[in-house]
DNA sequence: TCGTTTGCAGCAATCGTTTGCATTATTTTT
DNA sequence: AAAAATAATGCAAACGATTGCTGCAAACGA
């Protein structure tokens, strides 16, 4: 009696599909869909026989079928060009999880070196999803209007258009740099600079925003600013060989990104021997995951990702109901994490003069 | 003369499909497939006439409507777990240009904490991709056979599954744990010792097995081995602890992967003040990109990333013209990358000493 | 008992393609 | 010039669902 099937289930050389239900239940197709419909009217004995054998058979509704008549396709593509900075992975598998859980489909698209965004959109645009999240520099109007008559829509995450009006996801940058220029000042640096990301992105702009008129502010007028042309290591290593060869020399650097200034501390230690962060205070702003690594201790401001998903989750569900959505743009706050790159406060409370990390 | 529109293409209300492409250019809808299929037999002028069309009014047939009829879905389901490992963001990339390149479409799904590939693979299969990359712990076999029943392929990428004969692609290594093993001993290290991954996962075992055997084979039959129980940072700082306790202590440490050695090194000089690698060496296995970062300068053995996705891709090709593909599974050699966790030869030789960090 | 409301299920049109076969137009052969 | 071969297109039946409408029974009220 433990064969593979109890009766009737014999998967007969033919793909299941609703008619075969119909026909061993001896009910209409219709009712086959409408056991799956939340919304139907059906009888409930009626669906849970249909729905007990359907699992029975391992049948579900044909995706492409319901797409092609409903005119709607239940997948968020995903454009993403920098893996290779940890922030990414780290949104790419949130932003996943919620997004399955709420019944969405992601398709990934990654941007080859060399190309942009506006050269995959198309591509993404093919499987027409119903949204599309640019994880990446913001792409030309053009090809926002080709998306739009598609009937897609565009969000931003992490970015922001300076022109159009398109949905995005953003942390507050501006206050996140100007968070961090109160630490730097809080604690006695007083040569303060900025290594930049890539130039056009509005995340280096509002960083930098941020933190120089809140130097201003605070009577520092005299903020430098060091192009890094792109949110990594290398970019940072750079950008902070160039700054610290400066006289006098800066003593205390804000990076637009936790990477950045991994690569900025780096070449601090190795190029000059000097010590972050008796020398030079070092934060950067993201909280990546390996900004906590002892190794590292990166003081930095988080950005609140959690949120972040969230709302870009509850962005997609209104619109998706048909809310037309109140908010079009969400900006979240997060908060400054110190940790031993930076140098404690004059008062020498805190973690005492350098703790951990050995000579 | 610069308006909207030169003529026809006035989008008029309906969504334009090739019903609407052959009413407008007098020709019939199969006429219109055809001129979007290579092999169809259709002429030059009518095909180039109604892709220059088409073009113009940005159609593009309809995959949904093309994935019913056909039964094909160009689609390829990916399931990840460890997108916190940069290993897996940079497979990932790699593997979704080629695939993009290839044709195919990426679908992704990450494995939450707590959850296994098995619970996900259902959802995965909802829009019946026709190939499944698994990067990520085996699925059982029961779960296993849903796919293939569903008429979709299992491809194991970076794990092997010791029992059935699925499609696999993964790096030697066996030959990756002898070749750190030789180099070890070749450099004078005698008391050797192995940290463990995720234990079920054949990656560990494979290299385990790879290296305790070369060191058996060359006359040090006494290799410790200590449990990560996972492909983290934090797993090598934890392990990292306990087997340096031991007495005597090892003078070099073998990781199960890359992320885990940056942990063992961290954990080595900040609880035991030791140096790497005048105290123990220390190396890795993948080379990832963060290894070659000057701060941690990690000895490897390099995951052969691009072919093992190159291989990866031409499995599916083949696969997919239905070639039965000969090669059922890939295992790619990689080779050994010295850098600075390793002391370098007896003899002297090659990099000096200890370079470029700094106390 | 009969008319009316209500609850469920079925009919059939529809979504936008692909493709085997029939048909027409064109060229070649005899 | 007629017959045969070839090339290009059209016809119509799928693919597997959804959904507005219609129809029918049971339940209800009078």
């Amino acid at each position: 009696m433990d064969r593979k099937t109890t009766g009737k289930p014999e998967t007969h050389g033919k793909r299941i599909n609703a008619k075969r239900l119909a026909e061993d239940l001896d009910v209409s197709i219709s009712t086959i869909s409408r056991a799956f419909s939340k919304e139907a009217v059906i009888a409930p004995e009626t669906r849970s026989k249909i729905l007990d054998y359907a699992d029975r058979l391992g049948y579900r509704p044909n995706p492409y079928a319901q797409s092609l008549i409903t005119q709607k396709s239940r997948i968020v593509g995903i454009i993403v060009s920098h893996l290779e900075n940890p922030f990414y992975p780290e949104a790419l598998r949130g932003l996943s999880e919620a997004l399955r859980k709420a019944g969405w489909h992601l398709m990934l698209f990654t941007v080859p070196f060399g190309e942009t965004p506006d050269d995959i959109l198309p591509l993404a645009m093919s499987y027409q999803p119903e949204f599309v999240i640019v994880m990446a520099v913001t792409v030309s109007s053009s090809a926002q209007e080709v998306a739009e008559r598609a009937g897609t829509k565009l969000i931003y995450f992490n970015r922001r258009d300076p022109d159009s009006s398109t949905f995005y996801v953003i942390c507050d940058n501006a206050h996140g740099g100007s968070k961090i220029a109160d630490h730097f000042i809080d604690t006695g640096c007083r040569r303060l600079a900025y290594i930049a990301g890539f130039q056009n992105a509005s995340t280096t702009l509002d960083r930098w925003r941020g933190f120089r008129d809140r130097c201003i502010a605070r009577g520092f007028p005299d903020v430098w600013r060091e192009e890094g042309y792109s949110f990594s290591y290398e970019a940072g290593y750079r950008a902070a060989i160039s700054l610290m060869k400066r006289q006098p020399r800066p003593d205390a650097i804000f990076c637009a990104s936790d990477i950045i200034a991994l690569g900025c501390i780096e070449a601090v230690r190795t190029e000059f021997a000097l010590r972050v962060p008796e020398d030079v205070s070092v934060a950067g702003l993201d909280n990546i995951e390996m900004a906590a690594w002892p190794s590292h201790s990166l003081t930095t401001y988080s950005q609140p990702l959690d949120k972040m998903i969230a709302a870009t989750v509850k962005l997609i569900e209104e619109i998706s109901i048909g809310a037309e959505s109140e908010t079009v743009a969400w900006q979240i706050k997060g908060e400054v994490i110190v940790r031993n790159s930076t140098r404690p406060p004059p008062g020498g409370k805190g973690t005492g003069t350098t703790p951990d990390m050995p000579a």
